[in-house]
DNA sequence: GTACTGATATGCT
DNA sequence: GCATATCAGTACC
């Protein structure tokens, strides 16, 4: 399987966050298969921390080149990652909220729940990475992620030929995002167990 | 199974 | 001061 590089993210977000479905996030010999992504589109867009070209050293990494990791601490306590899409300047990136884990599961145990694989249950497993802030804690991902290129040896996307069944729908917990609450911006592959919400 | 609560960094008013 | 791109724990069906 193929590395992504930087083209694949050099085109419009929808259909970024629409392809990184079935790919597979590799960090330090983890690895874990996208399910559920949402796109987050520059400062029309209400949802995004970018909006009326709002601009702060946390979001500074969305204005730059795509294929980078855009990582931002939520509510104080949890990290997600993003994958920084379209041209310099744009401000646009795709939220990934969650995956299935395919490798590396001793060491995402231990970063999730602190336990040895052989300690976990079946059900914990699927659960390992089933939403944004559980994908950043069981990879290991911090802020110190934030800004790295996603195109490099150690924190990367692979392709994965499989196709898969895809629904669109609007994305979760933006409430407060007026007019922009309701685009169907979110992804995911239907019926996979590590999708956060239905 | 659903419902509510608390944790708390960062940027806004 | 107040709100947020979340999650885990508790309480109660």
């Amino acid at each position: 399987m193929e590395k992504l590089d930087r083209s694949f993210y050099l085109r419009p977000t929808l259909l970024v966050a629409r392809e990184l479905l079935g790919k597979v996030l590799h960090k330090d010999g983890m690895e874990v298969m996208i399910v559920e992504t949402e796109a987050y589109i520059g400062p029309l867009d209400r949802g995004c921390h970018a909006y009326n070209h709002r601009r702060t050293p946390k979001n500074e990494v969305m204005y730059g080149p795509p294929g980078h990791a855009y990582v931002y601490l939520i509510y104080g306590l949890y990290h997600c990652l993003n994958a920084v899409t379209e041209e310099e300047g744009k401000a646009c990136a795709v939220l990934l909220r969650g995956a299935q884990p395919l490798a590396g599961l001793s060491d995402m145990c231990l970063n999730r729940f602190g336990k040895s694989l052989s300690d976990v249950a079946k059900t914990e497993i699927v659960q390992l990475a089933n939403g944004p802030g559980k994908l950043c804690m069981a990879m290991g991902i911090t802020r110190e992620w934030n800004g790295k290129d996603l195109t490099g040896d150690r924190f990367f996307l692979r392709d994965n030929p499989d196709h898969f069944e895809v629904v669109t729908s609007r994305r979760i917990n933006i409430d407060y995002a007026g007019e922009s609450k309701d685009y169907p911006w979110r992804f995911y592959i239907k019926d996979h167990p590590c999708v956060s919400r239905k």
